[in-house]
DNA sequence: CGTCTATTTGAGCCCCGTCAAAGGCGGTGG
DNA sequence: CCACCGCCTTTGACGGGGCTCAAATAGACG
């Protein structure tokens, strides 16, 4: 939470998330201000914020709520292949394709920016250093791609479950969302299937396995992770590949 | 297989690759030439160039033979992210990070030239339309990794496997390295089983499916597709997450 | 020609999917 | 404020797709 005072309180999530990757200087943050002059949006709970086919337009910056980059077969099946939390862009380079290769869905009600291309365009050459920061960003979001495949292709349910609970404690923890070990999941069993590739069934009973192994509370939409270590060490959890921990050090307004 | 004259044999692979994406000028082939200077490595078969965990340092891009992009657990679970056939780059921009988050090993012999971060971001500078085809070739390999988590996350075994080798065709097809329906898959059923997160006992089984229902033939890792159309029907396969055909003529150099 | 790796086959079984129905909970409208 | 409705969660029984273990066969390579 460094500088918090420092940032307005609207674009305030978005700072705070690029800064786990580079320590910006006030004039970035003055930049990154500005984009609260673009259209806020607020969609529905269970809508569609683009889909699959589409013609992409604009770059979306979460600012709260939770939405999920996703994918589905003629015949109903549904992938989920990313989640987004307030402070994250969910489409920062797809404009540069032609046509939408998924959706874009909204979990709960959510409110984002929505800005031209040349919006960021222009932020990332006045202030190169944010430029930087959303590079990186990007590549997280590549990364956690990566571990998603692994998880989907090499874990068991259980593990599966596990591991996606704690990724999103991770990513909420250090842009201060969770208390403790405490945060809103405002995940269905049935987006939980969908991300983790196994049927709302059995995740139900999977849940209820960790619920009896004493590793997590889950009531009311509220999770609570009671024994982070096993957790980890049940899901085979390995954070390496968020890039937390100030990897951008070199990057640093005053480095 | 655009003026495949005007290019150098050698990073012949290259251009094509990125004229999938962009009509490129004389010149920006000029430029991508001069990568030809970087240094040529040969690895063997069965051997990683960079493993999880290393600091990136080079740019690679292939020259000739099949690598991947894997993760693996400690119990030795494992599981193939990416395929990279030559033309394409393995990690354009993760020598921005401090750390490999994936390994990436050599399926056969390989060779790529390894070149500094400079020598890529001097190219993007220079010709602003190669740093464009550049980003794209970013994207396409991203919009890949999201159709292999629909294929694990929702897709049979059956499907994964036909999918797969679908997608090689298209990839390979682009870049001339088909003849009719045939091509050459060096991967053994093992990879097959990584990349498609199901056993290689049970990938035996499944190519065994497809060659009764005379949907393919594969010897000697030459694999030709029979029917086209029944395996895209079965694999329920969409090429538009390849963004192929020329989506990038916007761009182009004479317009 | 021997060794090592890759492919193939078989038997048994288990994790997870399917189908169906019963509760629970939150949200909405009267 | 209550009653209703729809969605979400939970439970049970059953079946099957894919895994495991093990061993035989076939190729590849020196």
């Amino acid at each position: 939470m460094r500088n918090a005072s420092f940032v307005s309180p609207m674009i305030n999530p978005l700072s705070l998330n690029l800064e786990q990757y580079v320590r910006l200087s006030p004039e970035d943050r003055d930049a990154l201000d500005e984009l609260r002059t673009s259209r806020l949006i607020e969609a529905r709970a269970r809508t569609d914020l683009v889909r699959e086919g589409d013609r992409p337009d604009v770059v979306r910056l979460m600012v709260s709520g939770w939405a999920c980059r996703y994918k589905d077969l003629p015949d109903g099946r549904r992938q989920i292949v990313g989640l987004f939390i307030p402070g994250e862009f969910c489409d920062l380079n797809v404009y540069i394709l032609q046509r939408m290769d998924h959706s874009i869905g909204a979990i709960t009600k959510v409110q984002y920016y929505a800005m031209g291309p040349e919006v960021v365009q222009r932020l990332t050459q006045n202030r190169p250093r944010v430029g930087q920061a959303l590079l990186w960003h990007e590549l997280v979001t590549t990364s956690v791609q990566r571990e998603w495949l692994l998880n989907l292709g090499q874990r068991s349910a259980i593990e599966r479950v596990a591991h996606l609970l704690i990724e999103m404690f991770y990513r909420l923890r250090a842009t201060g969302h969770t208390r403790g070990h405490t945060f809103d999941l405002p995940l269905t069993q049935n987006d939980l299937a969908d991300a983790t590739g196994i049927t709302a069934v059995h995740v139900n009973r999977t849940l209820q396995e960790l619920r009896r192994d004493n590793l997590i509370a889950f009531e009311r939409k509220q999770l609570t992770i009671l024994d982070l270590d096993r957790m980890m060490k049940l899901a085979i959890f390995n954070p390496n590949y968020l890039h937390l921990d100030q990897e951008g050090r070199h990057l640093d307004a005053n480095a």
